[in-house]
Formats: C-alpha cells, sequence, structure tokens
DNA sequence: TGAATTTATACCTTTTAGGGTATAAAAAAG
DNA sequence: CTTTTTTATACCCTAAAAGGTATAAATTCA
C-alpha cells in the first residue's frame, strides 16, 4: 500500500485553509457537499483520490487542480 | 454524467506537451506506465480521473496536480 | 482536571475508474 | 486516392474510492 503523506500539496491546502475560515471538517463537508470521510482522508493525504471530489472541495476556496511544476517537498518525497 | 471538456487545464496541458515531444498516446502511455485507455480519457477530459494516476503521467513532464486558482477557462466552464 | 467538541480509525456496501482488447474513425504518409 | 499510423469508441472485468456509521483517540475549553 502506498504510503499516506499529509504533508502534499493538496492536503495542505486544505487543512490550512479550513482552519483559517474557523470550520471543522463536519461543516466543510457539508458545505461542500463531498462526504466527511472523504475530507479526512483528503487532509490527511491519501494517495489516490478522485479529481472531481477533490475540486469540489477546492472550489470552496476558489481553487482547482492543475499541473505545476513539481515542489521541493514533493521532489524531496520521491527521492530526488 | 458529467461531462467531459477536452479543455480542461489537465487535459490540455497534458496534450500539448506530449505533441511538443513528438510522442504518441502508445508511447506515453508506455513510458509512463499508465495504460493507453487512461492516456486517452485523461486527454480527452474525462471529469473523473485519479490523482495518482494523473500525477504518474504529469511527473513525466515535471510537473504534478497541486490547487490553484481558478482559471477564467474553467469559470467559464461553471457558468460563473 | 473533567466535559464537550473535534478529529481519527474501522467496518461494510455501492459505485465506478482503470486495464485490456477489439474495432472504428480520423489523420498522416506514400 | 490507397496504405499506414494514430486516435477514438465500445465491451467486460477487477480493484478500490467514497459514502455511511459507530467507536476511539485527541484536542479544546470551562
Amino acid at each position: 500500500m502506498e504510503t499516506w503523506n499529509r504533508h502534499n500539496p493538496i492536503a495542505q491546502f486544505t487543512r490550512q485553509r479550513r482552519k483559517e475560515l474557523n470550520l471543522t471538517q463536519v461543516e466543510l463537508s457539508d458545505t461542500t457537499g463531498v462526504g466527511l470521510r472523504f475530507v479526512r482522508e483528503l487532509e490527511q493525504g491519501k494517495p489516490n483520490l478522485m479529481t472531481d471530489k477533490v475540486n469540489q472541495v477546492l472550489l470552496f476556496f476558489g481553487h482547482e487542480l492543475t499541473p505545476t511544476p513539481i515542489s521541493d517537498e514533493t521532489r524531496r518525497d520521491l527521492g530526488t
């Protein structure tokens, strides 16, 4: 099983934004319409998610998934 | 069923980069290790993909999926 | 401290993404 | 134009994501 990583870009972004708005995971789940379990797996860095669910959450923060140059953080994870 | 969109950021990016390198879908499939069908669905803008598969392809181009502010293109799609 | 709230883990079920392959359509090459 | 290559569509199958819920751990705050 691939390993989870709470510090991947998506997980980190979501958790940070949610906290900034002082929302609980339950509230974020309700407002975005995704399941509570999904919010949790997302924030805990589950390695495999469906893009439309992720975007459903990101949209709430005015964001979406797009390809960007690999970050140092990620490069470190890849052992490069 | 949600509608496909060949012009979404991920689809567009992948197709463009692949062409720049003069690769066929088959070649991209082989070198990245994802199925050929996946490459096709990706480039044709299937609305729902798994993030790790997408990243498996993007990695080949030195990129990865991250949250970015919503583009005008996407905003148009959302009818906003 | 202890009570209340928030987050994390575990189990089961339904749905669907992705792989493989075979075929058709379209594009490129000759 | 005809042939070859590339891309697109259609089918079945398997694996796993996402949902719901119940419980446990951790955090907050009185």
